[in-house]
DNA sequence: ATGAAAGCGCTAACAG
DNA sequence: CTGTTAGCGCTTTCAT
C-alpha cells in the first residue's frame, strides 16, 4: 500500500491545492475545464484514484450496498445476483455480499452492515423484523426487499413480481384446458412468494365458484421437497408448484417414480422460469419473473430513498408472463 | 447516520479516554480486564461498534476481500459463493462481490477494488494478466485464483482441484469397463480447467499405449454447448464432458435428440458434481470437487499472504473424487 | 495500564 | 473558480 499516490501527492506535483484534485473528480464541482483536464490527465498518468474509504468517511456515505441473499441454492438467484451487481456497479455502488448463516435471521447481518457504513441493503429472499427494519431505516439508511413482501406493518419498500396474478393465470389456463383434479404444491410456508402464489391460485377457483384445489405442503423450495410432494399427488391431472425448482423435482418424481406421463397424465406448472425450465428434458411451463425490470426498479427506489424521498413504503408488483412449454400446453 | 454513537461519545460517557474504547475492541491490546468489561458492556448497551470505514483508513487494511466471479451461470458456483462468503465472514472479512462485465477481462475490476482499498481478491473462474497481477501484488495486496491455475509466469497463488488426476480416473474407469469409442468434450478452451481435464484424460490413453480419443470442442461451459457437442459424438460409447453442465446438456441431446440410451449405449461422465448431477433424471457419474477444502485452503493462503508470507506462489491441488451414478457404473 | 496527540486521505464549508 | 481550514472516527505511537 505504501506506494499509493494520494490527492496531496498529485496536487503538489501539479502545483495546485489538494482540494482541486478532489473537485476534479466531482462532476458537480465547478472547476475550470482546462484545470480539470490537466488534473485528470496527471491522475491517469500516476494511476491515481480517490481513496473510496477516506471519501466514505468524510462524505458519510460509503456507496456500498449490502446484498443479503437468502436462498442462493435456488437456481433463480444466480442470474439475479449477477444482474444486480452489474446494475449496482452501473449506478455507482459496490455490492457487499452477505450470506445469512444457516439457521439465522437476516437481522443478524445488520450489525456488520452498519459497521461498514453500508448506505443501503437489498434483501433478496430474506426479510427483516419490524424492529430491525425500524432501526435500520431510522438512521438514514435505505432497505429494499427483493422478491419478498413485507409482512405486517414493516415500513419496508419491496419489489416483487405479481405472484398472485401469475398464479391466477396458471389456474385459469389449467381450468380452461379442462383439467379436473388440480393440486397446489406450497413451498416454504413463511415466504410471501409461496403465500401469494397460493392465494392467487385459489382466487381463480373462487371466482368461478369452484371448490378449492387440493394443497400439498412441500415445506421448502427445493428439488427434493418437490419430489416428495409430487408422490402425494395421487391421480391429479394438473399440478401447480410454487416455484420451478419444486416443479422439476416433482416432474422427475411423477415420471420416474410414479410412472405418470407429463403432460398427458398430469400437467405441470412452475414459477420463476429458471434456466433449467427451458431444458428439453423438462420443458417446464412456467411464469417468468421480469428480473431485469425488478432490478431496475429496486435500484431506482434505493436511490430515491438515499436522496431522502419521503414517500410511504411502496410494494411494487411487476407482472409475470406465462411461458408455455411441453409440460403443459394451454388451450388456444 | 447522525445518531451513530462514536468511540468518543462512549469514552466521554465512561470518563475514560477515547483510545481505551478503541483498545477494548482489540484483543491484543493490554487493557485491565475490569476496564475492558466495563467498556464492552457500555458499548453493547449503546449499540456501539467501531466504524469499520474509519478503522480501515487508519489501519490501512480494510478487511474487505474482493470476490470476482467469472461464470455465475454455472450451477457449480452458487454453492462456492455461499460457502466462500461464510468462510470469509468467519475469518473476519467482508466480501465485495464483483461481476466481470460481459466481454471484459477481470483486470477491469482491479481499479475499483483498489479504490475501495480491498485487502485481497479471490478470482473464481477468472484470471489476471501478468501485468495486472504484478501491479496488484506489488502494493501489498493478496490475490488467489480459485478453480483456475495461473497460466504462464504469473506469480499468483491458486487453489484448484486436481483436474488432471480426476480426468485420468474418468478415463481409466471407462477403459476398464471396456468402453471402446471414447470422446472428450472440451469446454471453454482458454480455461485451465478444460485444458487440464483434457490433458489428464489423454494421459491415461498414452499410459496404456492407446491412441488418443476423439475430441469435440463445445467452445463453452454451458448446457447448450454440451447439447450441440453431443450431437457430434456419433456412435461413441463413452463421453467425458469437461464439466457437469456440459454433460447434462449432452445427456439430454443423446436421449431426446439422438435416441441413444444412457448408460447402455453411451456412458456419460462429467466433472464438478453440481446439485443437478444427483437428480434421478440425470444420475450423472462425475468427479466431485472438494469445495469446502478448497475454500478453506484459499482463505488460509490469503491470510498468510496478508501477514507477509514470502513463499513463492503455490499452485495447490486437491484431489477429486469419483461419484458413481447411473450414467456410468464403473466396473468392479 | 492509561492518556494525549498525531494523523489516515479525503470532502465540504468558507473565504476570497 | 481556487485555496485554506476543519474535521470524518478511528488506530497508533509516545509518554507517563
Amino acid at each position: 500500500m505504501g506506494s499509493a499516490v494520494t490527492a496531496r501527492d498529485l496536487a503538489r506535483q501539479l502545483g495546485v491545492s489538494q482540494s482541486m484534485v478532489s473537485r476534479a473528480f466531482d462532476p458537480a464541482a465547478s472547476v475550470a475545464p482546462a484545470m480539470r483536464a490537466r488534473i485528470l490527465e496527471a491522475a491517469a498518468a500516476a494511476n491515481y484514484r480517490p481513496n473510496g474509504i477516506a471519501a466514505a468517511l468524510t462524505r458519510r456515505r460509503s456507496r456500498i450496498v449490502g446484498l443479503v441473499m437468502g436462498e442462493l441454492q435456488n437456481p433463480f438467484y444466480p442470474a439475479v445476483l449477477e444482474q444486480m451487481t452489474l446494475a449496482l456497479q452501473a449506478a455507482g455502488f459496490e455490492a457487499l455480499l452477505l450470506t445469512v448463516p444457516p439457521g439465522q435471521q437476516a437481522d443478524a447481518c445488520l450489525p456488520r452492515l452498519r459497521q461498514y457504513q453500508v448506505d443501503a441493503v437489498v434483501l433478496t429472499s430474506a426479510s427483516l423484523s419490524s424492529a430491525g427494519a425500524a432501526h435500520w431505516l431510522g438512521d438514514g439508511r435505505a432497505a429494499v426487499l427483493f422478491n419478498r413482501t413485507a409482512s405486517g406493518p414493516t415500513p419496508l419498500d419491496s419489489v416483487a413480481c405479481d405472484n398472485a396474478g401469475g398464479a391466477r393465470l396458471a389456474a385459469e389456463a389449467l381450468l380452461e384446458a379442462g383439467r379436473q383434479e388440480l393440486v397446489f404444491v406450497a413451498g416454504r410456508p413463511d415466504t410471501s412468494t409461496s403465500q401469494e402464489r397460493e392465494r392467487g391460485f385459489l382466487s381463480a377457483f373462487a371466482a368461478r365458484g369452484l371448490r378449492a384445489p387440493r394443497r400439498i405442503a412441500a415445506g421448502d423450495f427445493s428439488y427434493e421437497a418437490g419430489h416428495r410432494a409430487a408422490l402425494q399427488a395421487g391421480g391429479a391431472d394438473g399440478i401447480f408448484f410454487a416455484n420451478d425448482i419444486l416443479a422439476l423435482g416433482g416432474m422427475d418424481a411423477l415420471r420416474h417414480a410414479a410412472g405418470r406421463r407429463v403432460p398427458q397424465d398430469v400437467a405441470v406448472l412452475g414459477f420463476d422460469d429458471i434456466p433449467m425450465a427451458g431444458w428439453p428434458g423438462y420443458a417446464l411451463t412456467t411464469l417468468r419473473q421480469p428480473v431485469a425490470a425488478m432490478i431496475a426498479a429496486t435500484i431506482e427506489i434505493l436511490q430515491a430513498r438515499l436522496e431522502g424521498d419521503p414517500q410511504p413504503a411502496r410494494a411494487l408488483r411487476l407482472p409475470a408472463e406465462l411461458v408455455p412449454r411441453g409440460s403443459f400446453l394451454p388451450a388456444g
